[in-house]
DNA sequence: CGGTATCCCGACTAAATTGCTCAACAATAA
DNA sequence: TTATTGTTGAGCAATTTAGTCGGGATACCG
């Protein structure tokens, strides 16, 4: 039950285009230094990422990648979708629907939380849109949840790298 | 972003327990037979599920497993969190609060989401117990989801293995 | 035109994790 | 006392993850 770096480090980059854009491309270089993301790893995700419609890219000198649809339609869900594998994967009824499989063991029966939650996480993650995260006008209010300190959402002054983050975890 | 073998295993041994106890110890020999999951396997992850107060154990011919508790009293959320590793684990502020990490990139922005994901995760596994699910007195409704097909929820005619499913997911 | 910045693509790989196995022991019931 | 169960800890093959590498293709800039 976790988030992958990919999944993470790819909401971040599309993040990190919507809030440097100003309509021109972001190349990947730029991305990789502020958000300290190996540029080689990133170069992966965004052929995903391309062919998902979630970025366009521009080729040539002074290219990168621009969002292929306006921030404001474009879901975390949809991102992480992308490049996650999925958490249900319906797991009876493959073929036979005869068989009656599914009535013996707890399986069905659990498999219908997993199916659930599945949805919950989609759900959750699709009520969000890059435009909400990267528009920071409410910094404080990230849908309905107070974040603890207004620090996190807003600052933006020094020059130092995202490399600087103490810990090995992957926001 | 998956649940892994374990976590679902866990879920399901323990409902398997719930469904087949009649007070009496149930033998990890019997929850292998009925769901086809690998004995050694099982062991494995009861030593987890005893040490997290999720069952006791009784040793000795006739032993078994039992719930340590009562059934409506141990949730969903409880067995995951305990097997499965964390969804979200705070990347930032590690030590250095002072230092101003997370304002630059991305990445606290995006952590915020990762965070809030898993406390929906965990309300939505919490909300459902053991004993909503064991007890299917109501087998079409399982948190206010209609399951398709009551079939999947009431029958317990034959005995057929497990080991029919005809895919290889695990539910 | 030629260089350089940029994306594009496919293969490769080291490390970690997952899903399981094994061996030997400990306690209890019949 | 023997068969039946849990207990413990180590080991291992396969898969997945988190990248790396090398060599393109394409477009701008002087």
């Amino acid at each position: 039950m976790q988030v992958s770096s990919k999944g993470k480090y790819s909401v971040r980059a599309v993040l990190d285009i919507a809030h440097h854009s100003d309509g021109s491309p972001v190349p990947l270089a730029a991305i990789s230094q502020r958000e300290g993301i190996s540029l080689l790893f990133l170069e992966q995700l965004f052929q995903q990422l391309r062919k998902g419609n979630i970025v366009k890219s521009v080729r040539g000198a002074h290219g990168g990648y621009v969002l292929a649809r306006d921030a404001a339609n474009i879901t975390i869900g949809e991102i992480v979708r992308l490049i996650e594998s999925p958490i249900y994967t319906n797991s009876c009824f493959s073929k036979a629907e005869s068989v009656d499989d599914c009535r013996i063991s707890s399986s069905c029966v659990s498999g219908a939380i997993w199916k659930q939650l599945a949805e919950h996480v989609d759900s959750f993650l699709d009520s969000i849109t890059v435009a909400d995260l990267a528009n920071r006008s409410k910094p404080e209010i990230v849908y309905g949840l107070r974040i603890k300190s207004k620090r996190i959402l807003t600052g933006q002054t020094g020059g130092e790298m995202a490399a600087d983050h103490q810990s090995k975890e992957v926001a």
